[in-house]
RNA sequence: GCCUGUGUAGCUCAGCUGGUAGAGCAGCUCAUUCGUAAUGAGCAGGUCGUGGGUUCGAGUCCCACCGCAGGCUCCA
């Protein structure tokens, strides 16, 4: 029998027989590496393990383990899905079933209009379990388009898929189907056969670990005019371990939602009676956002920011003049009718108010950059299904300025704003970052290409000085211009966008702003926008869910709380809290009403950084004992003056918070 | 806006196939005075999201609406 030669990973050769299958390369390697096995890449192409390899190939075998492993089985576990569902509706049409980040899902349309239900959950999933249990193979074949419509006659969703690659196709078609000359079909049983690109692993029988999470719809082809499907997401992974860390993993994201944690915190509500999306701040929310915001502003002054503010509401007339009326009248609240017919808007954006500021007299060269920063409150009409605790709200607090410059003046703007960012971020605890740049919007953009290409790149440019890793967002940037954004990473790896960078050649010509130039003519500045908490609730909402609850020090609305060991002590433990206050510390007594233990547990539960106990030793040695958040570990005897140094240091320089 | 769920006391939840609401915690009162995560007793608290309907009778069944949750679409 004659042999040919692979290249392995590692750069090694080897000789197989010729005929070879990746699943006999990964065997001749060993039987472990065969075991967990799903799949190959042979000369860079991602193929199913049953692939004969040709002479000279690389060879990679995937394992369960790595990224496109896990593709593998969770883009299998969808077939099984597709399978199931097909055994319990028979005549179910089925869309498509792609692996996703953690999992899976599969669109589905089902006979007679009917919709799945939770409950259906259970009975799919079993199913599931007897498809895996049956191991049948995954059997790859290749059709010509004409045999692909045939093979798929019964499937519309199929057909249309084929047809749209047939005539060149999305990006997405092709993930479905691999390239455009070949219907590629995987087959399970007799019965039940799929479109599909593969790779797949050899037979259902290597899936397993998998849970069904739920159903949602889903617009066929991500279109609201379309048919609305029936999606059910799932999860699977290589092993029981590895998907119960994953469930542990959602179950402690849970604990850290903000919507939760704001109830049990007292920091804010959402009263039916007001409306969706709108909230109120209670007053240890209040004094959270309060504390945000005078940091800010402080940061700002630094910078040589001006502080201004606008209304509310204004004639239709200024949102008309930026544009906004003509581009994002759906996403604005209906106007207001007033004096004779005259149409008033609440303000969805602060940046016509900020022009007419500039506007209000005729301004020199000498006066930019200008920096106008205002904390903006906006309203924007959310569609119902969308708002989302305090991330996605219907009337939201912008950290919101405008800065006019000279086009000369755009670069050096621009840098040390990012540098005052990613500074004002750090300070609140958030570290790792990256940027991305979002481009011209094909469709919605107002301004010449060359003014879109000169801003793109001046971002660019400055986003690679800074350092960051820099992501491209194709057409994801407003009308009126291009846009950077920070990304930051959360304490548990969650990506959030946070500040936004957006330049305007638009809105100042709209406006007809000018500035006179040393020449002494009249040219028209450069407007940047940008917010760097993007809105302060949405900021809260991330600081606490990053924090779970445990606000740094600096940050919490209650910093200490005086604990008196019996009622005798109730007078020394007012005593050290007035000096604590006259610190500028956020103190209160808990005097001895209940016993110890159970004031020190609520405390506890409240998240609170410092909790102080003071009993017959302390008020005979002006000490203090000390809980500190996070320690089973109190310090006792403790010296009042040691603590106060201690914790004014802390606060001072936004000391880390002890669990994160 | 669309799909699927869901809504009982401030919070977490129980309430079987329809027979006129129940617990724990929180709150209030009284007693207890205690050295690091729950002292005891008592009291009070709900037109069961809202409005219709079926029924002798609805928290429970049906319809509509509202809120919330998870998705889809959208996010200047």
């Amino acid at each position: 029998m004659s042999t040919i030669s692979v290249t392995l990973p590692d750069g090694s050769q080897r000789e197989v027989p010729d005929g070879s299958s990746a699943l006999d390369v990964a065997a001749a390697i060993g039987s472990r590496l065969a075991k967990a096995a799903v799949a190959a890449v042979v000369n860079g192409e991602l193929v199913d393990l049953g692939r004969p390899v040709p002479d000279n190939s690389t060879v990679s075998v995937v394992t369960t383990t790595s990224p496109e492993g896990r593709e593998v089985l969770r883009h299998s576990t969808a077939h099984v899905l597709a399978q199931a569902v097909t055994r319990l509706w028979p005549g179910a049409h089925f869309a498509i079933g792609p692996a996703i980040t953690d999992g899976f899902y599969y669109d589905f349309d089902l006979p007679g209009g009917a919709h799945f239900s939770d409950s259906d959950m259970v009975r799919i999933e079993e199913e599931m379990r007897r498809i895996v249990a049956e191991d049948q193979p995954f059997v790859r074949s290749e059709h010509s388009i004409e045999e692909g419509l045939a093979l798929f006659s019964s499937q519309p969703y199929k057909t249309e898929i084929i047809a749209a690659v047939q005539s060149g196709g999305t990006a997405e078609d092709l993930a479905e189907v691999g390239n455009s000359a070949v219907v590629s079909a995987y087959r399970n049983t007799d019965d039940f056969v799929d479109l599909c690109r593969g790779p797949h692993v050899p037979s259902t029988g290597r899936l397993g670990y998998f849970k069904l999470m739920r159903v949602a719809g889903a617009y066929w082809r991500g279109d609201e005019k379309r048919q609305q499907l029936q999606r059910i997401y799932g999860t699977a992974w290589e092993s029981q371990e590895a998907l119960d860390g994953h469930l542990y993993r959602l179950d402690e994201a849970e604990k850290r939602d903000h919507r939760k944690l704001g109830l049990e915190m007292d920091l804010f509500s959402f009263p039916t009676e007001i409306g969706p999306g709108l909230s109120v701040f209670h007053p240890k929310g209040g004094a959270l956002r309060r504390l945000i915001e005078d940091y800010s502003r402080q940061r700002h002054v630094e910078d040589d920011y001006e502080f201004v503010t606008s209304p509310h509401i204004t004639k239709a007339e200024l949102f008309e003049t930026s544009g906004h009326l003509q581009w994002y009248a759906e996403g604005m609240y209906p106007p207001m009718i007033l004096d004779e017919g005259q149409r008033y808007y609440l303000k969805p954006m602060n940046c016509p108010f900020h022009v007419l500021i500039y506007k209000s007299r005729q301004r020199s060269y000498r006066e930019l950059p200008l920096r106008l920063f205002e904390f903006g409150t906006v309203y924007r009409y959310e569609k119902s299904g969308v708002v989302h605790g305090l991330t996605r709200v219907r009337g939201f607090t912008q950290d919101d300025a405008h800065i006019l410059c000279t086009k000369d003046q755009m670069r050096d703007e621009l840098a040390r704003l990012l540098t005052f960012i990613l500074s004002l971020l750090r300070d609140f605890g958030l570290n790792d970052f990256y940027l991305e740049l979002s481009t011209r919007p094909p469709e919605k953009a107002v301004g010449t290409l060359e003014d879109w290409a000169e801003a793109e790149a001046t971002l660019a440019d400055v986003a690679r000085a800074e350092g960051l890793d820099l992501v491209l967002d194709e057409g994801g940037g407003a009308f009126y211009g291009p846009k950077i954004s920070v990304q930051a990473k959360d304490a548990i790896g969650r990506t959030h966008q946070m500040s936004t960078i957006q330049l305007d050649f638009q809105t100042p010509q709209r406006f007809e702003a000018t500035y006179v130039g040393p020449d002494n003519a009249r040219h028209q500045p450069i407007m940047i926008h940008r917010a760097l908490f993007g809105s302060v609730e949405r900021f809260i909402a991330i600081l606490v869910e990053h924090y779970a609850g445990n606000l740094p020090t600096w940050l919490s609305p209650e910093q200490v709380r005086v604990l008196s060991v019996r009622n005798d002590h109730d007078d020394y433990a007012f005593e050290i809290a007035k000096l604590l206050k006259s610190r500028g510390i956020r103190v209160t007594v808990d005097a001895a009403t209940e016993p110890l233990g159970a004031r020190i547990r609520k405390a506890k539960l409240e998240k609170l950084p410092y909790i102080v106990v003071v009993g017959d030793d302390d008020v005979a040695a002006r000490t203090v004992g000390i809980n500190a958040r996070g320690s089973n570990d109190p310090e006792r005897g403790v010296s009042f003056e040691t603590f106060l140094e201690r914790l004014t240091a802390e606060v001072a320089s936004h000391g880390r918070p002890e669990d994160l």
